[in-house]
DNA sequence: CCCGTTCGTTCAGTATATTGAACGATAGAT
DNA sequence: ATCTATCGTTCAATATACTGAACGAACGGG
């Protein structure tokens, strides 16, 4: 019976995982730790099938349960998590050769992954001036305030965006906070007509920022980069000239994570 | 030449999800990154067992082929690791319990994970007294200078500790960072004998801190907790009876984590 | 108290994923 | 140029994991 319409349509083959994958990203995504049924209904699986994931799941340290029984990540996807951002080309090419020139020319540097609707920074330059925001790493931001946030989700399909904003948009951290789905949609087609992203004052007022995309060598988009600066400085003349140095920026490291 | 060369048989059900962790286990554990076929030598899985397991990692986000076509682990974990950090017991139980006890105390409690061969700060519990340096959550120091790398480091393998550090040792910080690997090795050797991890003045010099391990519930070691003190203040008797007083707090945290 | 609902769990049959063997390609050595 | 040893990949047959249905338990309202 080949119900095409499960989890994953563009899907092929080892279904377990996919599905156990399916799992650990809606108990990432939803605000409440949900039950085993709730699971099931939410995913559309067989009862049976969710509770034998679950069960090795468990036993694997990827899921945990609560004393209620309600489920949650477990600490297992550390360990990969940690050698990704350690082992992989991103952080270490970051530093080599972006953040150095950057911070020459007194700009603070991030790098961001998207997660869900949130970016989570991975790497920060901070430039030797003092901005009035600080970025940590490890921090989250939601994604359609952010230069970073809307260059990644400019680089997905745009069916993807309502799943992704389906259990609601985020608060405004600003009055100029984009507010709704549609000014977001805008925002984004502007971003791939202009090839780099801009935040003007969406996180914090005064504050300035470019973002681009850095792909793997399948094209992917896996990270990205940002500008940031004050917005008494960002003349038009200056955003242009910045957008296409961090445009370069991007394109190089993308160049260094295909060569390998 | 993982933790686990064979994947135990006489285990359960799912083998496809079990043996993903395995490769995604292996791939985080070993220093140079695996071809498929060494892949599939190393766990004893058959070859077209392994491409297809791998292809789908790939599709999936968990593994990454540079291009040379070598294996490393991929961006999707960081979400859930993201989100354990965010929602598991880790952090609030850290937050409840053992802050609470010890900053009545007047001490300074940290937890860290180890990336790579750092560690990264993941909650804070500063005493109300100043201490002349100050934990911010993302924070990283080399692990070979603080308490809580060390003691992560000691629960790992020995054989681990090369790959670690292939690219050469940190740079000291203080003029009693520890500098060499025969002396990390030492320092380590200490730490297993004693059940608690020791820095005297490694990161600042007159800041004296003891490390201890917090285990999941297979028993691996996914994080740290440190107490922070000034060097006057650590006089032997008071070394060990806080010590002890940690690897207390550490196996309740280890506790809460194996209950749920 | 009894009934309806929802929970987690078990089990045998079948649809399905795993696998051993063989393929073409590449690289280094003879 | 030939040979050998890897590499990654494909495919049909079988051993296996998934699933639909049924079970006991727990909860809450009528």
């Amino acid at each position: 019976m080949g119900a095409h319409d499960r989890i994953s349509a563009g899907g092929g083959h080892v279904p377990a995982l996919r599905r156990a994958v399916a799992i650990l990203d809606y108990i990432s995504a939803s605000s409440e730790a949900p039950t085993l049924s709730g699971l099931a209904r939410a995913l559309g699986l067989p009862k049976s099938t969710a509770h034998g994931l679950v069960q090795a799941m468990e036993e694997l340290g990827l899921l945990a349960r609560a004393a209620d029984g309600t489920l949650r990540t477990g600490p297992h996807s550390l360990r990969w998590a940690g050698d990704f951002l350690a082992r992989t080309d991103l952080v270490s090419a970051f530093r080599q050769s972006i953040a150095e020139s950057w911070r020459s020319a007194q700009f603070t540097v991030t790098m961001t992954v998207l997660d869900g609707n949130e970016v989570v920074y991975i790497a920060c330059s901070e430039a030797n001036r003092p901005l009035d925001v600080a970025f940590r790493i490890g921090m989250r931001l939601p994604a359609p305030f952010t230069a970073t946030g809307k260059a990644l989700l400019a680089a997905r399909p745009d069916r993807d965006l309502d799943a992704l904003f389906a259990r609601g948009f985020p608060a405004p951290l600003t009055r100029y906070s984009v507010a709704s789905m549609p000014d977001l949609r805008r925002e984004l087609a502007e971003t791939r007509q202009r090839g780099f992203s801009i935040d003007d004052g969406q996180i914090r007022e005064g504050l300035f920022c470019l973002g681009a995309t850095v792909g793997d060598h399948a094209g992917q988009a896996v990270a990205a980069l940002a500008l940031s600066l004050t917005r008494s400085e960002a003349s038009p003349d200056m955003v242009a000239m910045l957008g296409r140095s961090l445009m370069d920026a991007a394109a190089d490291l993308s160049r260094r994570l295909g060569a390998g």
